[in-house]
DNA sequence: GTTTATTGATTGAACGTTCAATAAACAACT
DNA sequence: AGTTGTTTATTGAACGTTCAATCAATAAAC
């Protein structure tokens, strides 16, 4: 049933099918034919259009990077004031953005997390998204904050929102989205707290 | 060269195998094969101590908990004061210990989490060692917080950990326990210094 | 001589990749 | 409008590799 243009469908098909196999059974056991499966395609086309499985891999972490950048973007592109809270807000809500957190992404994510230890590729992905996060929050929390203290707050807060995914990814139930967002604003309100305070009543 | 009493010797060095196959080449990569070599005998031995592979994987995992849970109740065994604040100081400390964050144990830890996904065996070892950090953290913050502040604090304490050993598996340098130590105690003086303002100041 | 410990070749299953075959879609030409 | 040739899309069987598990053979210790 060949018809022109298939590329960019099937290459989404597969991605998509990709993220489904690994929320079913593990990155360890989604083999190719599973996946093609899922994608109600062969085994071959996979080899076809991204080279081979680790191709396929790749382009699959690089969406779910994509996607995860995308919502943090469209999030701070909304904000209607500049303050730092409301950036770092918009980071922290961004992260725990529903298309994200439910289930095959949150699962894949782990799963390229600990594979990423071992394939070069991955890590260099997961890296430069990393450093983005990093370099993101140490900016606006550097408004506000001494310089050693914004790297503390940036590194506190980039765990805090690591740890809650991690959490989300491995209770059967799924990640709360709303509890983890009300943890990670409540953590962000205490480390500018801690500011307002030293500033608004130095005397103390 | 056999030997007799050889069994609890041979299961060690198959165990400490394993973790230095993991953090060599990943868990994806870490063969039967392998980790004989890394122990120094042959591959059929692993089937003969452990059953299987599976077995064995299951062993690791066990045993790094119980590392765990062993470095934290002995902190928590020295203490010389009962507050609540030295109790989960001493949680937080024996989480970073030495032995559980230095190279192999870390690496390991964090793919046995991913894999915990998908394999019920590991996923109930896993759930078991959690529940038990939450308990001890919920119980030690209720007494000084009201209930739901306390979950909270627990849940927020236990993903910051988790957080930190996640970001300090996946740099190539490792964890930095000190850092990590320092942001994760001064998360805990913010969580039990809100009480204290509450408690202490209510007038304000 | 029996038990305990260990080896390593063998087996069978599973996987990713390759490629010749096939078929629909399109283009050119009559 | 119909025929023919070319391109694009897809299949699935065959191949070679890799792995975990098995087990008969072996050798030290008792």
């Amino acid at each position: 049933m060949p018809k022109v243009g298939m590329e960019p469908i099937r290459r989404q098909q597969l991605i998509n099918a990709t993220m489904a196999a690994i929320d079913e059974v593990g990155l360890a056991e989604a083999t190719i034919m599973r996946i093609a499966r899922h994608a109600g395609v062969s085994a071959g086309i996979i080899s076809h259009y991204f080279g081979g499985k680790d191709g396929l891999l790749e382009a699959t972490m690089r969406q779910i990077l994509t996607d995860l950048s995308d919502a943090i973007s469209a999030r701070r592109r909304a904000l209607n004031e500049d303050s730092p809270k409301a950036h770092i807000s918009a980071i922290i809500e961004g992260n725990f953005d529903r298309t994200q957190v439910t289930g095959p992404a949150a699962k894949t994510w782990l799963a390229f997390w600990a594979s990423s230890m071992h394939k070069p590729m991955l890590q260099r992905l997961q890296n430069v998204n990393d450093r983005r996060l990093y370099a993101n929050l140490c900016y606006q929390f550097r408004r506000v904050l001494p310089q050693i203290e914004a790297r503390n707050a940036a590194r506190g807060l980039a765990a805090m929102i690591d740890g809650l995914w991690l959490r989300g990814a491995l209770t059967p139930e799924g990640l709360d989205a709303e509890k983890a967002r009300h943890l990670a604003l409540h953590y962000l309100d205490q480390l500018l707290a801690h500011h307002e305070y030293q500033h608004s009543a130095p005397a103390h």
